[in-house]
DNA sequence: ATGACACATCGACACCTGTCAATACATTCT
DNA sequence: AGAATGTATTGACAGGTGTCGATGTGTCAT
């Protein structure tokens, strides 16, 4: 899985013709959604109580192993979608709207 | 590849936990817009002079074969992206911007 | 210090996906 | 009818991805 960071690089897909480049950074951004536990993972960031949420709290609500939970959080939190706060032993996580909005600006029609 | 249409049926990601089943059917969404060669296409589509264009005009632009092109334009299709319509030996595809703009909306903040 | 806990990393495996050459199918033209 | 053209399908292969068990790393409490 590639996590470079989604950039605020890309015009709308639809209101002009892609480039080669633009087309590559914009697969890699959405492969990142292209999951089920990633995209249930940031929903479940998305609706916590505060805003954040523990990872620690997480697992068995994914019902995957910690390793995996581990894995996806940290494509989420690479590709910007998830920013990640260390406290203590435990790592807190939050939603970046910035990041999301450029994916869904991304699917605007002209 | 799934090529399951994409329903109508996703609330905001970001705005309701998601459960698993919508997970599982918005990701294979989102897997269709993964992949840089059907990005272009779709740009492509939706910049055709007259909102459509025909198949046999995209194989040299995209630089992949008859047989790969045809693949990808066949997901898109199957997605509900695009809407295809067979005129004589020639395939035309037209982009299908109420599917769009589901996925659209599925990034939609709280 | 020692144990318990939260999280990350590694290695390995099964499965999926994009790609193309070859071929088949369908339509149009001669 | 036969040839030519546009598109779809098949079969096969290399590379990528999700998953887990085992292990490593860092932190807190006792």
């Amino acid at each position: 899985m590639d996590v470079r960071v989604i950039e605020a690089c890309c015009d709308p897909v639809l209101t002009e013709p892609l480039g080669v480049a633009e087309a590559d950074e914009l697969a890699s951004a959405f492969k990142v959604l292209a999951d089920p536990v990633r995209l249930r993972l940031l929903s479940l960031v998305a609706n916590a109580p505060d805003g954040e949420l523990c990872a620690c709290d997480v697992v068995d609500t994914i019902g995957r192993s910690q390793p995996t939970v581990s894995h996806h959080l940290s494509i989420l939190a690479g590709a910007g979608l998830l920013q990640r706060e260390q406290r203590g032993k435990w790592a807190y996580f939050r939603v970046d709207p910035a990041t999301v909005g450029v994916l869904r600006d991304a699917l605007l029609i002209s």
